[in-house]
RNA sequence: GGUCGCGUAGCUCAGUUGGAUAGAGCAUCUGCCUUCUAAGCAGACGGUCCCAGGUUCGAAUCCUGGCGCGAUCGCCA
């Protein structure tokens, strides 16, 4: 039973002895760090029953737990506020109950029910950038969240591998690319496939220019460039099954893969399953032939087919093209049918896609549901805000975007000087010292974007945003790396049961440490349940800033009582140990030393 | 204009089911390295919680109405 549990439980018993009455609710809290205790009973609700003056009750209730319950060491009243202060002995089994658990605060995974959580879903004709970045980290942090919950998880991504933007990309080499390669011109194939891009960008507006200029209203002129022209037609052939143009198709996309492979690796992210437009974009059609004959769409009378969702305060949607085709809504649909298919155990799927497409999303949802997929209710967009620098949006277009991996790349530089000029990592090989900058600069970076609430927007500014000192991730690597010097250093056995130890009275720094640690299992249930990264990220930062704190004040090899030094130790092992746990639900890594 | 989201210290952000004098970091200023890593610790300074009503013993939090910013409202994805 947990401590807030049992005293609520011995609350009302109080209560009913002292009043006769039961209470129809008992609310706990933290103490607030500038009172004495550990737990508070807030008496003010009370007051609904039990009539009197708050502080008289709150006296009369704490001295009533203070003599039955052995929890409850003593307990002061200030205002309507019953502030009780919990035994030691109480903190130290629990501590003894945590102290040789493997993965404290990691729940077994459960048998019944799985997730899939999709992110990233880039298209291929452009490298990632930020907003990648912060779309890849969410969804790989709630995926390990929601497996430390207990949840078993598939995480994936769905390509956007076809189209008419990959078509641009193919036209654009072909006329200006002379055969070139990633191997002849020694760029990462996604950059590579990027600069067709803006390539094709660039001539097709010269050509624009080039119509006008002869008189062409600009609207006609977009429609009329050649080169755009070739690109509709690269993309008719590709639907035709053209042989040429999918043999470039796929040479092109292969480059690409390997480009994005790359920067996967040193983002530190992964995928169990991958699914690709060009296997997915005819789905759903059928699906929506099934939901003509249910009822729940309709058809209007030039062929299209619409879901009304007026009623529930949406409006009405198209769900298949006059011809026939697909829209985007018909592939999510199909998609997520597919999913489920492949992996039957599938009991819900979270999407982290940006918040421009809420309400997309919302329509699929609810489309879902009405076709009566029993999962649908347990379907969930990761919305996010968009990552805006200094000068507005992200424009490809206006070059402003923010690569990857030249970011990372950046973040990784910072490290090492920061890191050099501390001198700490010297004595280590050159190849551990560019992983250890790898781990610190990406620890910087995921944790500046993950501690943000994913649902708002964040500004974003290369030049000052990401920082090594204060609520950062070097913060928390830093500590992490001082614990495990502490513990290299004890050159004696601290594996001992705490019942076994003789110990002086717990300092408040380690009760506190001890509070910290008990609230872990919590903090990454309620992380799952609402799919945020962020409250992991602060739970971690008040861990590691408690144990800095208690660090700074006590010694802890230097501790004279030999028993209570063991116990410091012990503790201090375990906070290294949910710090690595804790991160790692962030995607961050934790170094040895730094 | 309709819908959705956001608005807390100069800046970046926390703030649990409504609870005590609204908290951190950065920046500025003061102390602390002969002692387990100073990427640290201790402290000072800094607030009309966007505004106005309402509900409540109690509101940053809930409700209503404004204001500001953003997204969205395609047979695009």
């Amino acid at each position: 039973m947990s401590l807030d549990t049992l005293i609520a439980e011995k609350v009302r018993e109080a209560v009913a002895a002292l009043y006769g009455q039961q209470l129809e609710s008992v609310e706990l809290q933290p103490t607030r760090k500038e009172f004495e205790g550990d737990i508070t009973v807030v008496v003010f609700p009370m007051l609904r029953q039990l009539k009197g003056n708050p502080a008289a009750i709150g006296e009369a209730i704490g001295k009533y737990l203070a003599e039955q319950v052995a929890e409850v060491a003593a307990f002061n009243v200030i205002k309507g506020f019953l502030n009780l202060v919990v035994s030691d002995a109480y903190y130290l089994d629990f501590f003894e109950e945590i102290r040789k658990q493997d993965h404290y605060g990691y729940q077994p995974q459960r048998p019944e029910g799985a997730v899939m959580v999709e992110y990233s879903s880039p298209n291929t004709n452009k490298p990632l950038h930020l907003g990648h970045i912060r779309n890849n980290l969410l969804g790989y942090s709630v995926a390990e969240i929601l497996k430390a919950s207990g949840r078993k998880v598939y995480k994936t991504q769905i390509i956007n591998d076809r189209g008419i933007h990959i078509c641009k990309s193919m036209v654009a080499w072909q006329q200006f690319g002379r055969g070139e390669t990633p191997e002849s011109s020694g760029l990462k194939g996604d950059k590579l496939v990027g600069n067709y891009y803006v390539a094709f960008d660039q001539a097709y507006k010269k050509e624009i220019a080039e119509l006008v200029a002869k008189g062409m209203p600009e609207e006609e002129a977009a429609r009329e460039a050649p080169i755009f022209k070739a690109a509709q037609e690269m993309l008719r052939r590709w639907e035709a099954g053209d042989p040429g143009v999918v043999a470039l198709w796929k040479e092109m996309n292969a480059w690409v893969y390997t480009g994005f492979e790359q920067t996967y690796r040193e983002l530190g992210v992964d995928f169990d399953k991958l699914y690709y437009e060009s296997d997915t974009y005819l789905l759903g059609k059928e699906v929506v032939a099934d939901g003509l004959e249910k009822g729940v769409f309709y058809r209007k009378d030039d062929g299209s087919v619409w879901i009304d969702l007026t009623d529930e305060g949406l409006d009405e949607k198209i769900v298949l093209r006059s011809d026939g085709t697909a829209v985007y809504m018909t592939q999510d649909i199909g998609t997520a049918i597919q999913r489920v298919k492949d992996y039957p155990d599938i009991t819900g799927m979270v999407y982290t896609v940006g918040n421009e497409q809420d309400y997309h999303f919302k329509v699929l949802f609810l489309i879902l549901k009405k076709l009566g997929y029993s999962w649908a209710r347990q379907l969930y967009h990761l919305s996010y805000g968009m990552v805006d620098l200094p000068s507005g949006k992200m424009k490809s277009r206006e070059g402003t975007v923010v690569d990857a991996d030249d970011l990372m790349r950046e973040m990784d530089a910072t490290a090492r000087s920061i890191s050099e000029a501390s001198g700490k990592l010297e004595g280590y090989a050159e190849g551990e010292k560019e992983v250890r900058y790898h781990q610190i600069g990406m620890g910087a970076l995921k944790y500046y974007i993950l501690k943000v609430d994913p649902k708002k927007r964040i500004l974003f500014d290369p030049e000052e945003s990401v920082d090594f000192q204060g609520n950062t991730g070097s913060f928390i690597q830093y500590t992490y790396a001082r614990i495990q010097s502490i513990l290299r250093r004890a050159d004696f056995d601290y594996n001992v049961p705490v019942s076994k130890l003789q110990l002086t009275a717990l300092q408040p720094k380690e009760k506190e440490l001890l509070k910290d640690l008990a609230q872990f299992p919590g903090v990454i249930a309620e992380a799952a349940a609402q799919y945020s990264p962020a409250l992991v990220a602060n739970y971690t930062y008040d861990l590691v800033k408690d144990f800095n704190s208690l660090y700074q004040q006590l010694s802890i090899l230097g501790e004279e009582h030999p028993d209570h030094r063991i116990f410091r130790v012990q503790l201090t092992a375990k906070v290294g140990e949910v710090i690595r746990s804790a991160t790692a639900l962030l995607g961050i890594e934790v170094p040895e030393r730094m």
